[in-house]
DNA sequence: ATCACTTTTTGCCAAATGGCAAACGGTTTC
DNA sequence: GAAACCGTTTGCCATTTGGCAAAAAGTGAT
């Protein structure tokens, strides 16, 4: 529970009020690996950040391949930016056992609501999270697959080991025998 | 002019006052075809708001290469988000002959200063502009070089045939042979 | 119209990556 | 330990894309 204090402070400050109103609201969520923190088509139930874990979002394309269009680590909060109501067009499974503080949407509002300065933090919170996502994702579209491979291990170098490498692949938008290949040669 | 305050007002309202403050800092600037709106390792001399024309931004890989990464049209705001002073890494350069209007570091900050509300606005723009540039980006990556042209021709529809090739090949992570090729296939 | 210049297309071949299926290796279950 | 299961590696070959250079097409100036 610090653990999203100190995330939520990095960005702006919280007195102990506002701290115990956070608290109050947080509810601790297991999840196995595989299982779903959100599905295509329906709206994300909770805000949840990521105290121990990872996630992919991915979705499936019309060939039925499962496609990984990002990783979630420990310390990133997830959530529908603005759209708290609207359904997800994507999947955001743990690819790992996962341990979650979430929010009740309604309860998120409420901290919205109370705490002045909650949406400065939460902008910072987005923007942070989308220039990091578009610095990550778009050199990939240059580089050819061992590059891309190697970015990927500066950019997440705590998942390599962690994750199926099917995940990566997709992830890097190479196949996984093309990866796979990649790997040998690296070492 | 309107152009500009009309973009701006799509995202909060301004009353005439706050309007004629705009104007009266507001200088027209002409840009020919490859020339330089800002340069790798300077700070962004001003601000722009592009009226006709278009940007790309580029820069240059360890093998000499010119690298587009990505464009900017019409009816959007050239700037370095938060970092007015930092230097830029990549070099933004006009893909057309460009009109622009622009404003002084200075006189920026001024209206920042003294319109209420101005910095959520710009939050908004920014936040729209990182989304709608990761909508674009991300998706390549996982496609083969034909769909990522078709993807292209999607979200940039008046570009196709204004810009040269080797602009669009680069950005689409694909050599000009092959978009050329590509490009004969299609139709 | 001609020339110089730039951009695009094409041809040829090499290299990278994909598709598919089988083999391999590790883990869990009985 | 055997069997079933899952993810990864490998082999084989097809397809896509790249690299390079020449040809063709387009543009602008004289």
């Amino acid at each position: 529970m610090e653990r999203f204090v100190d995330y939520v402070m990095q960005f702006g400050n919280l007195n102990k009020h506002q701290i115990n109103l956070i608290q109050s609201k947080a509810t601790e969520v297991n999840l196995r690996k595989d299982e779903y923190f959100a599905e295509a088509g329906k709206p994300l139930k909770r805000i949840g950040f990521v105290v121990e874990g990872v996630f992919r979002i991915c979705y499936y394309n019309n060939k039925g391949e499962d496609i990984t269009r990002y990783f979630i680590e420990e310390n990133h909060l997830i959530f529908n930016p603005h759209h708290p109501d609207e359904p997800f067009t994507e999947y955001i499974q743990a690819a790992t056992d996962c341990r979650l503080i979430t929010f009740a949407n309604r309860d998120w509002k409420e901290i919205s609501d109370t705490i002045v300065g909650w949406d400065a933090i939460l902008q910072k919170i987005i923007q942070k999270g989308l220039t990091q996502k578009l610095q990550r994702r778009s050199p990939l579209v240059e580089h050819d697959a061992k590059t891309r491979y190697l970015k990927f291990m500066e950019n997440f170098p705590t998942l390599v080991n962690r994750i199926p490498l099917s995940y990566i692949a997709s992830y890097l938008g190479i196949t996984q025998s093309s990866l796979s290949r990649i790997r040998k040669n690296i070492r």
